[in-house]
DNA sequence: TATAATATGTCAATATAACTTACCTATAAT
DNA sequence: ATTATAGGTAAGTTATATTGACATATTATA
């Protein structure tokens, strides 16, 4: 057992709180463009990995959301009664849906993405490069367990 | 606008991800201890602030939180009837109410907070000082927006 | 070809955590 | 005396998620 600092579990409770209020500020910038569009934060995640993974297959979704299907489901029918995404059968394995965002979804995605990323976009402004190297590098450590 | 890669949005796409990611998995390795004693995410918040912060107030941990007192209220009457609480008048202005963890909560902080902090402890184990140092600083610059 | 596995959808019921609005008491500060 | 602060509570609602069960279509495999 090292005896750094860091690993001392006050510590730890501080970078465990740190964590919590980092997620909760990041997702709560955007909530007025979310009202707008009467959407929430369900709807705000599919939307960024729609953005992020195009084509993305429900399966996949599911996996990265870590939800069940009852539950994306809804906020896939949302979506779509919202008109911003839509379906492509992939032209192999015809069972495989796959999920775009369309010009409308487009659009709304980067009104929420202007709010979000300002905070964090400011934050490594603020920072060195390897400051957010190391960032990120950590974060990654932290996900990948 | 400086050209550097990790402030494209791409990467701000990613890092928000990451973001989201890191935080659900840190707050879901305690869910059996947490089934153990039928109490959820919003009851472990506060036992983990309660062992931060001995004897915050309810007006602190709302600030905290950010949630309503109705919000709050609900988690710490379900805290009150699992016997892990206690409260305190202030003895100078009596309005307030401090809060402490009474043996069994501390017990039950423990018991969720040796699983929870595995994540944590193992990424900056294998994390230089430097890196973690960097992590808490670019984290904390998030979170002061 | 029959069977199993995969990808997805859906119904019903329930749980968790939060919200809004409104009103209340007690105490402290001005 | 009035206002502000700290806290509590009641009723109704919303957002997001769950479990369990069942259905369909398609693909893979024995």
């Amino acid at each position: 057992m090292k005896e750094l600092l860091y690993l001392k579990d006050d510590q730890l409770k501080d970078l465990i709180e740190k964590i919590f209020v980092g997620y909760r500020e990041t997702f709560s910038d955007s909530k007025k463009i979310l009202d707008k569009y009467s959407i929430g934060l369900a709807h705000q995640k599919v939307i960024h990995l729609l953005s992020m993974y195009e084509g993305i297959s429900i399966s996949k979704l599911l996996a990265k959301l870590k939800v069940t299907k009852q539950s994306l489901n809804r906020v896939l029918k949302d979506l779509i009664k919202l008109e911003t995404i839509v379906f492509k059968k992939d032209e192999i394995d015809t069972r495989i849906k796959h999920v775009y965002l369309n010009e409308k979804g487009k659009k709304i995605f980067e009104e929420i993405f202007l709010l979000q990323k300002k905070r964090i976009y400011n934050a490594l402004l603020d920072s060195s490069s390897e400051e957010v190297i190391n960032f990120d590098k950590v974060l990654k450590k932290i996900i990948n367990g």
